[in-house]
DNA sequence: GAGACGTGGGT
DNA sequence: TACCCAAGTCT
């Protein structure tokens, strides 16, 4: 079963019916293809920016946010224009943050060093930050034509249950190997075309769960529907279960009602987003101790730590996190960030100007909707 | 190469 | 409830 991994390939079940086939993808396309928006333009801005919002994103979720980003920054020059706090705003829910940095900082890139045009090849695509073999091959077939396969999730899956790939999919040598068929097979004549029909099939036919197989223009051709079980593929190895971390968060509240926030550092997890000072709680340590610890460590004061007013619970690809909002007075000092990271004294009803993470969004609807009840806050009021 | 990096929907 | 995973990229 196992091969060395240099030598591994596919190449060998291609069948002459099999490519024929293949190569019906394109008819199937024009028939069955979703209208949705980024397949209305030719303009490669905005197919650079559709296939960067798309990346482990669901088209129903990526929808709103590109018709809304496009009206935000029609160009690139106005992309590269904006402040990456505005272009943090308007991705603010769609995650993988870093996407939008690395667009954004793009973006300035080829106003600075390209006249504001995005490059035409897939080696030059490939250069910008957060493009990668898929992106690139995808901008470069669909906008200009370039003969460059695209191998994403559903490419994967099509490919592995087609040719009944037994080796786990998310080895290198197999994704290697995978890429090979792909650029076996794609059209010379309409390369962008036949990598969105393989997208299209995988997305809406040869699904994850209960695959449509009676609908699959490659049924005939497909070693894992003769198997019995195309859901056997692709094969992959198990994730290991994630650590589950308790979050103190402090409200801290000034005369004017404000409320302190903090910015994220720009690199790492949510990556420039804003969000309530706090931090992990420690084994044995009590939620509002951790509170209190938190915000001395953060920012130089000393509080006093109301009762909890709300709870979120949330989970993140590699973790998951309960966050507890405390009610803070300021006992001792002057907040300022340790980190060197901005801080803002913000009004409740001006939270909506500041991007923040999912979950601490959540937590600041919670809080509006018991602002009615401020005994809650005890001696913090919220007006 | 393995792990970090978000979120929402489906089962 | 808990787990899976979706048009990936970076380090």
């Amino acid at each position: 079963m196992s091969r060395r991994a240099s030598s591994r390939s596919y190449l060998d079940r291609l069948t002459p019916a099999l490519r024929e086939t293949f190569h019906g993808l394109i008819d199937w396309y024009r028939r069955h293809a979703r209208d949705l928006p980024w397949r209305r333009t030719r303009d490669p801005y905005r197919i650079w920016v559709a296939e960067v919002m798309l990346q482990q994103t669901r088209v129903d979720q990526a929808g709103p946010y590109y018709e809304r980003f496009l009206r935000a920054f029609p160009t690139v020059e106005a992309l590269a224009a904006a402040s990456l706090d505005d272009v943090l705003r308007c991705w603010e829910g769609l995650g993988y943050y870093a996407r939008a940095r690395n667009l954004h900082r793009a973006a300035r890139q080829l106003v600075a060093e390209h006249g504001g045009r995005l490059p035409t090849t897939y080696e030059a695509l490939r250069r910008l930050p957060g493009v990668g073999p898929y992106t690139a091959a995808a901008v470069a077939s669909i906008a200009f034509g370039e003969p460059r396969a695209v191998l994403d999730g559903n490419v994967i899956r099509v490919l592995t249950r087609v040719l009944a790939v037994a080796d786990d999919a998310r080895a290198s040598a197999t994704r290697r190997a995978l890429q090979e068929v792909a650029d076996a097979l794609i059209s010379d004549e309409e390369p962008g075309t036949f990598n969105q029909a393989l997208m299209e099939l995988g997305a809406t036919v040869c699904t994850p769960v209960q695959p449509r197989c009676n609908d699959c223009p490659l049924r005939e051709v497909c070693r894992a529907r003769a198997m019995g079980d195309p859901t056997a593929f692709p094969v992959q190895t198990p994730r290991a279960s994630v650590p589950h971390y308790e979050v103190a968060l402090g409200l801290l509240f000034n005369e004017e009602g404000a409320v302190l926030i903090q910015r994220r550092p720009e690199d790492g997890l949510l990556g420039g987003l804003w969000e309530f000072p706090g931090g992990k709680r420690e084994p044995g340590e009590s939620l509002e101790a951790a509170c209190a610890r938190e915000l001395h460590e953060e920012l130089g004061v000393r509080v006093a730590v109301g009762p909890c007013l709300a709870t979120v619970r949330h989970a993140y690809t590699h973790f998951r996190v309960t966050l507890y909002a405390f009610p803070c007075t300021l006992l001792e000092g002057v907040p300022r960030s340790r980190a060197g990271l901005p801080l803002r004294w913000v009004p409740l009803n001006e939270l909506d100007h500041y991007a923040f993470p999912r979950a601490n969004r959540r937590l600041i609807e919670l809080l509006k909707q018991r602002r009615l009840q401020p005994d809650l806050f005890g001696q913090n009021p919220v007006r």
